[in-house]
DNA sequence: CGTGATATTATGGTATACCATCATACGGAA
DNA sequence: TTCCGTATGATGGTATACCATAATATCACG
């Protein structure tokens, strides 16, 4: 046999990928995963609170192994932390760790911002204008989920344009560990208007492909927002027992 | 009562924190993570390799229950994937995910970089010195595993030095996952000069508190790496199938 | 010799059973 | 009344049992 002739080339392997039948085989506890994880994120258990197992399980209608595995997710992704001799609650965030989240994100994301300004195609750039209008278009409704989640749109479309799938995960996960404090940021006022226009700066900046102008406007929209949260979290006095 | 007299003080609150007994509950769970964690890091199990549940629950001692939990932290963490309809595998790495861990790494060591630069006490700078002494004193041995060692305990210092935890375990978690490709760099011609070399210009710089320095320093360190690595896995061809 | 159907096995997904430990409640004694 | 000891229940840690499915081997038929 001529083996030349069946050698998949780079290009036949890629059609080939195409032809892939996704067969998402959902698991009692990727389901799971995703109601708790959502559940932990909308603010349905508060922070501090014990994750019982075997009420868990009534809750969702899986057994403990189920639950467990995904306690072992959700821990190892800092959404869920185990007390000793106490078993899993839900992470408690002070400032000191939310400060270093919003640190990482203005490292992670400036990088983004100013990678993507630097090399972003007419779709990402029109991808980016779409959200924007969108977001314009739905801000006068002040309704702080709306606004996060074209922020999150906002951030992906950049992140994933450069190709940087990694750091946006981490980004991802860490943004999950401070949606409380997301939330409470955006339901302050005029976050609702400074948050836009900031992304808009940033949008501007890399239309004209300015990428340090860029990432001046990302670590402004990060560091406006911590300094939001703090003033929200020392207040409240959240502090880690 | 007086309640001002029994009003705990911070002050006494950190002393009576010294008091703790802490009693680390050692789990199997505990235990076989850190096992497994290490030989996959180890090179044990090579990539691609299929993790079989009850095969592990041989080889560590333990149930398939504990087995599996560890299985999803692992996952969490990256280390381990599950290819649909066969199960856990080790992680495959392939440039394009390790060019962005490089990437990240970057983003994140220089800030730790810079920050130590322009705030590290004596003490650290103290720590940092003796660290680079002994790796200076080991580096004749060119073994890699203990440069290894010796380079991640310097970035921890810097990292904790500065108070970023969550940015230190980014790090760390990162560095797990091109584990292999780091030994094998370690291993190249030169590597084992030019990586110390850096890192005492990285210390140089900290030490007269030049951030500036310290930044470009440590990209300089991060990127040699990266362009060693590129070419080892290139050449290697260890695509993700 | 090859091809397709069927039996067997391997393997992950899920549920459940058991145990040790810790917290709580209760009761008796000083 | 207070304090201590015991009993009981709640809870997490661990092991095991069962099932569905996919991979593999076997065999019969062309």
């Amino acid at each position: 046999m001529n083996q030349k002739l069946f050698a998949p080339t780079a290009e036949i392997a890629r059609n080939l990928e195409s032809l892939r039948i996704d067969t998402p085989p959902v698991t009692l506890r990727e389901m799971a995963l995703e109601r708790l994880r959502n559940a932990i994120i909308a603010g349905l258990f508060s922070p501090g609170q014990r994750l019982v197992e075997r009420t868990l399980c009534d809750q969702l209608g899986v057994s403990r192994s189920v639950i467990r595995e995904v306690l072992r997710h959700l821990e190892t992704e800092g959404l869920v932390e185990t007390a000793p001799k106490q078993g899993p609650i839900v992470a408690l965030i002070d400032w000191h760790q939310a400060r270093q989240i919003y640190d990482v994100r203005i490292a992670l994301e400036t990088t983004a911002v100013a990678d993507c300004a630097r090399n972003a195609d007419t779709a990402t750039k029109n991808k980016l204008k779409t959200v924007l209008q969108d977001l314009d278009r739905n801000s006068r409704k002040n309704d702080a989920l709306t606004i996060l989640a074209a922020t999150t749109e906002f951030y992906e479309t950049i992140f994933l344009s450069g190709g940087h799938e990694i750091a946006w995960d981490i980004v991802k996960r860490l943004n999950s560990r401070i949606s409380r404090l997301r939330v409470m940021t955006l339901s302050t006022t005029n976050r609702t208007v400074s948050g836009p226009a900031r992304m808009r700066e940033i949008f501007n900046a890399i239309e004209r492909n300015d990428p340090e102008a860029a990432t001046a406007a990302c670590r402004a929209h990060i560091m406006e927002a911590a300094r939001i949260a703090e003033s929200l979290l020392v207040s409240a006095g959240q502090a880690k027992p």
